[in-house]
DNA sequence: CTAAATTACGTGGTCCGTAAGGATT
DNA sequence: AATCCTTACGGACCACGTAATTTAG
């Protein structure tokens, strides 16, 4: 499946941030917010909330989560 | 890994020709005979030895069936 | 203002199909 | 001639980086 989304995904949702997440992934956090927004559309819904200074998971992020951490 | 390089070995492996290995896959001639050409150059040795009618497995080819029957 | 996220744009890699060429029978 | 494999060419898609822009504190 989409390995390489997921593991993007899990340092968002473990950091809490796209710009941590993408130094433990080693990419550029433009490249982050992109494989998230995928994601997001792949899905069609939500899977961060962007407000207040944590991002944090929607519902439909924690779900995924629990599926993604067991790769 | 190189999973679908794989599959589309596995199914030459299988049948001893390409043209009927990209019927099994669903990809024309060409595109199978790409991806083992890939894997030849990847792992620095022939897979198949294209003599005669049957196409045959080399030694390597032997050995990488057997890791890559089991995906 | 500063830090963080997004959008825009161009690039490289991978895989594919069609078309054309070469080899084997 | 027919069948099979290979080479050549062009296109689609994905992931990325840099740069510019927007948003949140």
């Amino acid at each position: 499946m989409e390995d390489h989304k997921l593991k993007i995904f899990c340092a968002v949702a473990e950091t809490g941030s796209f710009s941590k997440a993408s130094k433990i992934v080693n990419l550029t956090q433009p490249a982050v917010s992109l494989q998230i927004q995928a994601l997001e559309e792949l899905y069609e819904t939500a899977i961060f909330d962007r407000s207040g200074k944590n991002i944090t998971l929607t519902p439909a992020g924690k779900l995924l989560y629990k599926y993604a951490r067991t790769y």
